[in-house]
DNA sequence: AAACGGAGCAACCGCAGTAAC
DNA sequence: CGTTACTGCGGTTGCTCCGTT
C-alpha cells in the first residue's frame, strides 16, 4: 500500500515538475524580455536569473514542502539549488530550499539540548575562532552553525558574560596569569594539531577532530536511507499527527522529522556504536586540546534519545500499515486545483513565447 | 482569564567570494 | 571582460510558546 502510494507521489511530483516548468519559462522569458525592453535593448550580460520573486513562498516550511524537498534530494543528492525549485514545483526560492535542507532535513542532524560538553566545546571554540559558526559547527558534526549560533545568542552569550564578569575580578587581581593560561591554551592547540597532522599517527586526533566535511558529497549509502523509507517515515510522522494539526504546527512535525533524520543517519546498529565511540573519541580528544575534563560526562548521553526513536522505529509499526488515501487525496486534489489555476493564467500571448 | 514580556528558534537578509554566461 | 547568479556565511528579525503579573 505504502509503495503505491509513494508511486502516486512520484507521479504528482512529476506533474508538478512540469507544471512548475511551464510557469517559470513562462515567467523567465516575460520578465528577461520587460528587463532588456526597460534597458532600451541594451544587451543584458551574465546569466540569466534562476527564479524570480514572484510567486516565492517565505515562512516556515509545511510538511508537505519537506516531503517534496526531501524526496528530490534524495533522488538527486544535494546541490545545484537553484533547479530544486523548479525541478520539484516548490514555491520557494532556491536559498530557502538549501537552508532548509541544510539545518533540518539533511541526515545527522542531532536537535534537542545541547550537551555540556557541547556547551563546553562551544565556547571554547567561540572563544578561539571567533564567531565564524560554520568553522565552529565543523567540529559539531551534528549540530548545525545556525543551531549553534542561536544556542550561543540565547544561551552562552548570558553565561560568558557571566563568566567575564567573574574572570573580571580574578583578573583585576592577576592579569598576567590569566594571559600565561591563554597562551598555553593556544599552545596546547597548536601542538595537538601538530601531533595530529603528523604521518607517523594516522589515528590520530585529527580524525576524530577534523572538521565534518557537512554534506557537501553524496553520503554514503550507509547514512542516508532510500527515498522510499525517507518518504515513508516523514509520511508516517505527518499522519501520526494528523494533516490538519501538522499544517498548523510545522515546528511539531519540523523536529519529528529531524528526529526521523538521525535514525536514517544511523540505520545499523555497527554505525550506531561507531557513533557512540566517535562522541567518546571526539570528547577526549577535545579535552586533550584545551584541557578540560569532560571524564564525569557521557558523552554519548545525547544520542539516546535517537537511539531510543530508532528502536521504536525499528519494531513493527502498526501505524506504517495507515492508509494513506487523506493524503494521497489532498496531494492531488491540490495538484489538480493548482494545474487548473496555472492553465488559467497562461494567456495565448504568453504561450507564443515558446 | 487576560495581558504582558522574555526566551527560544526558524527563517530571512545582506554581504563577499566564486562561477557562469 | 563585464555583469549577474549562485553559494556560503554571519547577523538579524519576527513568530510562537511559556511563565509571570
Amino acid at each position: 500500500m505504502l509503495v503505491l502510494s509513494l508511486e502516486k507521489i512520484k507521479q504528482f511530483q512529476e506533474k508538478r515538475r512540469i507544471k512548475a516548468r511551464v510557469v517559470f519559462l513562462l515567467e523567465r522569458k516575460k520578465s528577461w524580455r520587460q528587463a532588456c525592453e526597460k534597458g532600451r535593448n541594451k544587451v543584458i550580460m551574465g546569466r540569466p536569473p534562476c527564479c524570480d520573486k514572484i510567486g516565492v513562498m517565505k515562512g516556515p516550511w509545511t510538511p508537505e514542502e519537506d516531503i517534496i524537498l526531501v524526496s528530490y534530494i534524495q533522488e538527486h543528492g544535494p546541490g545545484n539549488w537553484r533547479a530544486v525549485p523548479t525541478n520539484t514545483g516548490l514555491l520557494r526560492c532556491s536559498k530557502s530550499c538549501r537552508l532548509r535542507w541544510t539545518n533540518y532535513l539533511r541526515p545527522g542532524i542531532k536537535r534537542g539540548n545541547f550537551t555540556h560538553n557541547e556547551e563546553k566545546m562551544i565556547i571554547h571554540l567561540q572563544a578561539l575562532l571567533g564567531n565564524r559558526w560554520a568553522a565552529i559547527a565543523s567540529y559539531l558534526p551534528q549540530r548545525t552553525d545556525n543551531d549553534i549560533k542561536n544556542y550561543w545568542n540565547t544561551h552562552l552569550k548570558k553565561l560568558k558574560k557571566l563568566q567575564a564578569g567573574q574572570e573580571g575580578q580574578f583578573r583585576q587581581i592577576s592579569r598576567g596569569q590569566w594571559e600565561r593560561r591563554l597562551q598555553t591554551d593556544i599552545h596546547m592547540a597548536r601542538q595537538a594539531l601538530s601531533e595530529a597532522l603528523s604521518p607517523e599517527k594516522p589515528n590520530s586526533l585529527l580524525t576524530e577532530l577534523k572538521p565534518s566535511c557537512g554534506y557537501e558529497k553524496p553520503a554514503p549509502a550507509s547514512l542516508y536511507a532510500s527515498s522510499t523509507e525517507n518518504i515513508a517515515k516523514l509520511l508516517k510522522g505527518w499522519m501520526r499527527s494528523g494533516p490538519n494539526q501538522s499544517l498548523t504546527n510545522s515546528t511539531t512535525t519540523q523536529n519529528s522529522f529531524n528526529n526521523m533524520a538521525v535514525a536514517d543517519s544511523f540505520s545499523s546498529e555497527e554505525t550506531l556504536n561507531r557513533a557512540d565511540e566517535n562522541d567518546t573519541e571526539l570528547s577526549e580528544a577535545f579535552e586533550s586540546l584545551f584541557g578540560f575534563d569532560s571524564s564525569n560526562i557521557d558523552f554519548s548521553q545525547s544520542t539516546s534519545p535517537d537511539t531510543g526513536l530508532l528502536q521504536d522505529e525499528s519494531k513493527p509499526n502498526s501505524s506504517a500499515q495507515v492508509p494513506l488515501s487523506v493524503i494521497e487525496r489532498w496531494l492531488f486534489d491540490e495538484g489538480a486545483m493548482q494545474g487548473k489555476e496555472y492553465l488559467s493564467e497562461v494567456t495565448p500571448d504568453e504561450n507564443n513565447l515558446f
